[in-house]
DNA sequence: GATACCATGCAGGAAGGATGCACCGTAAAC
DNA sequence: GTTTACGGTGCATCCTTCCTGCATGGTATC
């Protein structure tokens, strides 16, 4: 492996901040699909830009769809996990079992109720 | 899940640069072990600051364990993979079927011949 | 004193991310 | 005709994180 190889590239992409949010809500969704409001106000604090910024590039990786109703009122925007952004998020469940198994003093999970997480 | 959760977290320090190629080149030594400056020469372009600093963290977070040996004319310090970190390996290695999936024209692995890629 | 091995400290610079503001297009509602 | 909701883009600035290079440190053997 390099630096520079598919799996480094992929891992890089993922861990930068709101990515996993974000593919995390779009596998919530009714039939993994998410408005881009939608999206925007489950996250919170992300700002349009931001929001925009990573849609655009998991949409480069193939990991989402985006597909737009212009006979709508306001534009409709919808974003879609793919068949391989699907596959994604069954290796961040694993990661996600893998962190139950050995880090489970963990502070800001044990805050939370992990029953509530999706993943 | 949150910014902040272990899985976030891991993620995060997984995709730093050259933390997987260290994984790896630990996963790839009998045994799992390497000593400091094997991985140095591996490792070929990495300064032993950053080395030590990524070491630190991977033991820190309990995917390596340390050992060292003072008996030893200059100190000898071998790093192996915890059976944590050997986990995380199959889930990079789960990242790597992925990746020949879905990424199969990626330029970088075109370049090399993965069966020599130990992932 | 030179060398091998393992490591840390400081300083500079590049990259990533947050923020603010302005702006585009459409279409319905007022 | 102006405002509103929706989904964006472009530019500029700031701050923080990360990476790198260079210097320095300790120890113990030769």
């Amino acid at each position: 492996m390099q630096e520079g190889c598919t799996v480094n590239l992929t891992v890089k992409y993922i861990a930068r901040k709101w990515t996993m949010l974000i593919l995390l809500e779009l596998y919530k969704g009714e039939g993994h699909v998410r408005r881009f409001s939608e999206l925007k106000s489950c996250l919170g604090e992300i700002t349009q830009k931001v929001l925009s910024a990573r849609l655009r590039e998991l949409e480069k990786e193939g990991l989402i769809e985006n597909r737009v109703d212009k006979t709508t009122f306001p534009v409709k925007s919808e974003y879609i996990l793919t068949e391989s952004g699907l596959e994604i998020i069954n290796i961040i469940k694993d990661m996600k079992r893998w962190a139950l198994k050995w880090k489970i003093s963990n502070i800001e999970c044990g805050c939370q109720d992990c029953s509530q997480c999706v993943l």
